[in-house]
DNA sequence: CGGGGGATGTCAGGTACTGACATCACAATA
DNA sequence: TATTGTGATGTCAGTACCTGACATCCCCCG
């Protein structure tokens, strides 16, 4: 694994992540990380902004994923009905990385500054979904509490998924987690 | 102003905000800061955790008002009554510094990094208002979301107090706002 | 086979942040 | 008054993050 190998960012999330969950987040340099990654500490900040931003690519994705999906979700879909079939479609193709998404989890809970970053992806993730629900003709404030509505069930989900102890489908646990949410504001 | 006058703290938050308000968070050094505030750079990191920090003390002053008020409040009051009652004291405290108030939004809205933090710092404030209104007796997710919708009213007003063109007292926005949260939330 | 361009490396440097130790002002107390 | 202790501050050295400038390498296209 070295220098001309094919898909160097990939490499990089992943040495990141490997040395993230053993040592820590601010115990692993960069340069560590690059050295396992078969490259060097300059190429890393060329492919991420800062030592934190390699943990979030995949969220960058998952921001374009959830937003195609919300802008071609059909005409006759709720706002609520685009945003959940646009988690679930998420939510199945992040199935395959649960031990990946639990390695990445336990690196954010346990350091500081990388819970800012997550906050301040997910706060942009909802304006962008929201944005999304606009270009659909939803008015405000239906397009941002919408959004906003969506962001908690996906963290939710999310966490119930990366639970040890639960073996259900991502997918699954979104709509068990819409199904929650209807209930609680149902009642009076 | 320099070694040994008293206030080191204020003088290094106050001496932050007016460098950063001048020529932006990045362009300004932690060296310059301290120096203009007749200190040292390790100085500065003796009262602060990092460069953004210095900018959140006061938040973190803010924190203990909003807990202790709602922890005093009378037990008759209602969990959001305690909350806007501990939010108006707040911006009561607030109200002579409605310059320093801006200035300090407008650094914050310009940087990242800033904003981020301020996110981290407004999501702990909720944690621990939500835990001053178990500690009334107050039940889940009850306290969770009054907290929640505590610092959403608190954001609004805010920015509606240090707009420009807004000379309402702090506290009559906070009491508007909830008003307004009332009606939204009535509405269907 | 000879560019040309994109990816990577090398190097130098600035700035944030930290640990270890020295120094200073002041206060308590002998 | 002299001493000594204590907390705040300074000094210094060092590590790690991050960036700009320029060199080098591989591969594709003509």
């Amino acid at each position: 694994m070295s220098r001309w190998e094919p898909n160097a960012k990939g490499r990089l999330e992943r040495a990141a992540l490997e040395l993230y969950a053993n040592g820590g987040f601010e115990q692993t340099t960069v340069a560590e990380i690059a050295k396992r990654a078969g490259l060097t500490e300059r190429t890393f900040f060329r492919y991420f902004g800062d030592k934190r931003e390699v943990l979030f690519a995949g969220a960058d994705r998952l921001q374009t994923l959830l937003v195609d999906e919300v802008t071609g979700a059909p005409s006759s879909v709720t706002p609520i009905g685009a945003v959940t079939a646009a988690l679930e479609v998420a939510a199945r193709l992040l199935q395959d990385n649960r031990e990946f998404a639990q390695q990445r989890r336990n690196a954010i809970s346990t350091n500081n500054e990388l819970q800012e970053r997550e906050l301040i992806k997910l706060a942009t993730l909802a304006l962008a979904m929201a944005a999304a629900l606009r270009a659909r003709g939803v008015k405000e404030p239906t397009a941002s509490l919408t959004a906003e509505a969506g962001i908690a069930i996906f963290k939710v989900a999310f966490e119930r998924w990366t639970d040890e102890s639960n073996e259900q489908e991502f997918a699954t646990l979104i709509r068990d987690s819409l199904g929650e949410l209807r209930v609680l504001t149902a009642d009076q």
